[in-house]
DNA sequence: AAATAGAATGAACGCAAGTTCATGTGAACA
DNA sequence: TGTTCACATGAACTTGCGTTCATTCTATTT
């Protein structure tokens, strides 16, 4: 064979992308710096890749299923419905950690129908498993009685501005401890109504 | 005069950037399309904007400013702590929900450190206005005593979510009480530990 | 009416980036 | 050794956009 089978060029096309899309965004990521890390030619890239958006969409995809799968095999063990949103938020946290500046162009800056509906489906699934552990959480008495669907888009949003503010200001970091110990307790005081 | 006086000008190329820029993102808008929407030719945006770059600055700068007054004044006269933060939660839903577009950019799209500069500023000038509610209201003991410091950052990576939230997926709303009672409260059962 | 100056124009320039394609390379097999 | 096929190249094409500037317009001044 040659020097590289096709299935690893378009990996190595894969891994400098995310590399490039994370640290510059994705109008500012262009496809001469991705093949060049990739250490491959321009027209190379478009051997594996119908465009740019084409690249960048199965980056997304590929990441996306990824955590889903991490993130579901992590919960599905736990008792404790406390417990388990603690774990929840600690492995989302790490995730963005790791991921960053994707994470920051999921802002904005492509408008793709392919991936708005895939992100779609993503949000839909595990507003699904939050909300699975706060019926759990009620049903053991441990969760205060409430409207299922809409705290979990609560607590959802609330993960979400973790996560922005970690992937934002790194300077300003709190620890997943802090995020459940909020998001568990609220900052009035216990007892008082 | 002329037609139009310079003020006139540069008010309306900024009003029609602030549209532009919100629908299209920064990458995605052209002076060619603001200065169409202004009612000026590309030459003239030109004469009141050094570049792309200025007119976004100026835009942002102008919001900060304006919502920090307005948050302040808002704030000011409340005496219960736990009804301040419900109030500046509002705010902040308010002013995203009118200003969707433009926040979305702030994600990133663009690492001008003039931007970067003065938004830091103005997220800790909001740090320092919740920081002051959050101490009143734990010396009046209606908040579990905590890091204080810490909290604000919760409290703002929280509210950013909910933003994000609110201006990503305009389908999945929660609104602003939701929002508040999650904060002030929590979803541990109250009583429990 | 002529001169002046502030405001405005839009064709043209330069450049960067996505995409294409005619051509090259090298391993495997005949 | 020659042929084939999959993989690879990178110059060239195209497009779009930020920016400039020689020129025009119009209202005020002289």
């Amino acid at each position: 064979m040659n020097r590289r089978t096709a299935t690893e060029s378009k990996e190595s096309i894969l891994e400098a992308a995310i590399k490039v899309f994370s640290e510059k965004g994705y109008s500012q990521t262009t496809i001469r710096e991705v093949a060049k890390r990739a250490g491959i030619s321009v027209g190379g890239v478009y051997i594996y890749f119908k465009n740019k958006e084409e690249i960048y969409f199965t980056l997304l995809k590929y990441l996306l299923d990824e955590f889903r799968d991490r993130a579901g095999e992590s919960i599905k063990d736990i008792e404790d419905p406390a417990e388990a949103v603690k774990n929840y938020i600690a492995i989302n946290l790490n995730y963005a950690k790791k991921f960053k500046g994707l994470i920051l162009i999921e802002g904005r800056e492509h408008g793709f129908t392919s991936c708005i509906d895939i992100k779609k489906k993503f949000f839909k699934g595990q507003r699904k498993l939050l909300e699975s552990i706060i019926k759990n959480g009620i049903d053991s008495g441990k969760f205060e009685r409430c409207n299922i669907k809409g705290t979990a888009k609560v607590i959802i949003g609330t993960l979400r501005g973790f996560i922005l503010s970690l992937v934002m200001d790194s300077d300003s970091l709190f620890s997943p401890e802090e995020c459940s110990v909020l998001i568990l307790n609220g900052i009035l005081k216990r007892g008082k109504k």
